[in-house]
DNA sequence: GATAATAATTGCACCCAGTGTCAAAGTCGA
DNA sequence: TCGACTTTGACACTGGGTGCAATTATTATC
């Protein structure tokens, strides 16, 4: 009985192998043991395999959000929310960079990755939305969904480009500095 | 004789008539009278037809950025060259509206727009790197291109949503939400 | 346990984007 | 006009993705 993350399970494993754009969907069908077709009723996609149960972590994301302690900045309790559902048990790690590696790195999967972030801003501009009283679709709340996912995503480049980093601090930091308007670069002396 | 914005125009016209995806590369290359394979020639995709001179444009704003004065704030010169890169004379608003439209509606586009996304965000960094005296591979510099970027992008999709905005001005605002640190939405007494 | 209804799986025939190859036209300088 | 060079085009092929209908489990019901 193949699972769907069964199925993720032996995707992931020829990608390493071969790398993502030569392994096609026929071997990983045939690794499977299930045919082609079956393939695309598990994962619409060769690109939504690598991103596994997005969509779960997503939800509780986004359940988490909705029950906030509103008694902070709304910056705050988005980096909380940001850096909790991107901290890893240290075995995870592993899999998690070569996972992100992927999808950072392959052309075809930084492309699909855009779609799936949509979703992540979704999320963010709800809760904005909430804390400002504002329509999700408004401009802060769009804006603040952009302009998290823009430093979430560079955390996870920095942590992809140095082992030895936490995705944690750089997610903190990152949110640190936009909070804080860039001080770095963005003092009027300098 | 065709020309590569010849082409871009009839894919253009065929897009707004019947869809993107809805319009094959063998249509293009037929309404255009040459061959599938001459397409292939002058765009490696039909996701590139809808981008057109796109890095023309961003090698002039590299090189603005290159000239600009650095006496005023890293944020600041950044809004500006944003601003500037995105002013369209009054005629170019409708057909402009309706290739960004294109990328950011059309699911296969917007998967392709990160591909061209980070080239855009490379142009920044190289220019806060030049700032600061970091390297354009540097965490702060790719924090800034990632978080201006997703400034730039919900600016579009506002401007997209509501036919009688400005877009420099909704930029220019963006900008300097980002630069303030969110004020609306990060007051501790909120 | 046999049978009927239901769901999962699969094979097959498509469509379409994108690529490699090689031959046929066209262009241009000498 | 000849030959070198570039552009174009025809053709075949790969691979992702979909619609459809048949086939094979599953499961519920008697």
């Amino acid at each position: 009985m193949t699972s769907r993350s069964e199925l993720e399970r032996v995707a992931l494993e020829l990608f390493a192998e071969r790398g993502f754009d030569a392994t096609t969907v026929d071997a990983i069908a045939d690794a499977a043991g299930i045919s082609r077709r079956t393939f695309f009723r598990y994962y619409p996609s060769k690109n939504d395999v690598v991103w596994g149960d997005f969509e779960v972590q997503l939800d509780a994301m986004r359940a988490w959000l909705a029950a906030a302690d509103d008694s902070r900045t709304v910056l705050a309790v988005l980096s909380d929310a940001v850096v909790r559902f991107n901290s890893l048990p240290p075995e995870a790690a592993r899999a998690h960079r070569q996972r992100m590696s992927l999808i950072l790195h392959v052309p075809a999967l930084q492309a699909h990755s855009n779609l799936r972030y949509a979703a992540w801003r979704a999320v963010v501009a709800e809760y904005v939305a909430r804390r400002t009283g504002a329509g999700p679709e408004d401009a802060l709340p769009q804006l603040v969904g952009h302009v998290a996912l823009g430093a979430a995503v560079a955390s996870y480049e920095r942590w992809l480009a140095d082992e030895s980093s936490d995705l944690s601090s750089l997610m903190a930091s990152s949110f640190a500095e936009l909070s804080a308007g860039f001080p770095t670069v963005n003092d009027p002396r300098q």
